[in-house]
DNA sequence: AAAGATTGAAGGTTCAATCTTA
DNA sequence: TAAGATTGAACCTTCAATCTTT
């Protein structure tokens, strides 16, 4: 059977290996390193903040929660376990509107954002930006964007 | 005060949250399509996957627990608990040695690594390989592990 | 029916404390 | 003492089933 485009063989071959080793285990040591250094400055997880800087970036506040969702990437029901550990924390209430729930940060969770914004900042500079020649952000943005709208875009 | 590196500010530019987006994004469509897909087509976890075909490829069936780790990127304890899960599963085995841990492969885990590369090669080439042209790509491996070393390399 | 949201259970990850052995 | 490994608790993620509203 021929293989015109690569895409017959039965398992990766040692160049995609290499580039999927490689993705995994960046793509790994960032999360872990940016997660680490974020909760023990803060407390908080970097999903906790995702979604109380996307409710100031995005809606002054508040959003509804499937455009919440849809900015960060998540599953309904992920956002929805972790709203609710949010709101036993005081950092968010949700109140149902039509047809959907309207998510609000509260007092305390816009507090929580802007004490948490500088180490947030330092985390993804040392362990992202800075590591990412600036020659190369443009390219490298494009591509991720490309690879984040996947196969059927 | 004075800004000279672009370290000092309190919070993201909006370039920089630009790229930190794309590169959160990215990763975690990545990773959660691979990981649907694989787990749909196989039972297997990606990192079940994972664990199994370094057994195979770099260890001829056996590792020391600890070189497993370093080569999967991941913390001790996460390890630990991943390998009761799959040796509850029949999956690999575990006996002491000096001075560590022995893992092995069990013949139930050749059969579901063997058994599961196709569907995991298809599932990487058509959410990753697939998407990033051919020229990108030693760059880009260039740029990942230069991003994986971390800051203090 | 379709979209948005929730739930519970099972599996995965982290952190700190502990254990074991060279 | 130091390195390798384990444990339990808390937190996070996934999946399938369910519920609610339009």
């Amino acid at each position: 059977m021929a293989n015109y485009a690569g895409h017959m063989s039965k398992r990766l071959t040692g160049r995609e290996q290499e580039v999927w080793h490689a993705w995994k285990r960046a793509a790994e040591m960032v999360r872990m390193r940016v997660g680490a250094d974020i909760t023990a400055a803060t407390g908080l997880s970097d999903g906790d903040f995702g979604v109380l800087t996307r409710l100031v970036d995005l809606g002054e506040g508040t959003l509804r929660q499937n455009e919440l969702a849809e900015s960060m990437g998540w599953h309904r029901s992920r956002l929805s376990h972790h709203l609710t550990r949010m709101e036993a924390r005081g950092m968010v209430k949700r109140h149902s509107v039509d047809a959907g729930v309207q998510v609000r940060i509260t007092a305390a969770g816009e507090r929580a954002a802007a004490a948490s914004r500088p180490a947030h900042a330092a985390a993804v500079r040392r362990h992202l930006l800075d590591l990412i020649p600036s020659e190369d952000r443009a390219s490298l943005v494009q591509l991720l964007e490309t690879i984040a709208s996947g196969p059927d875009s």
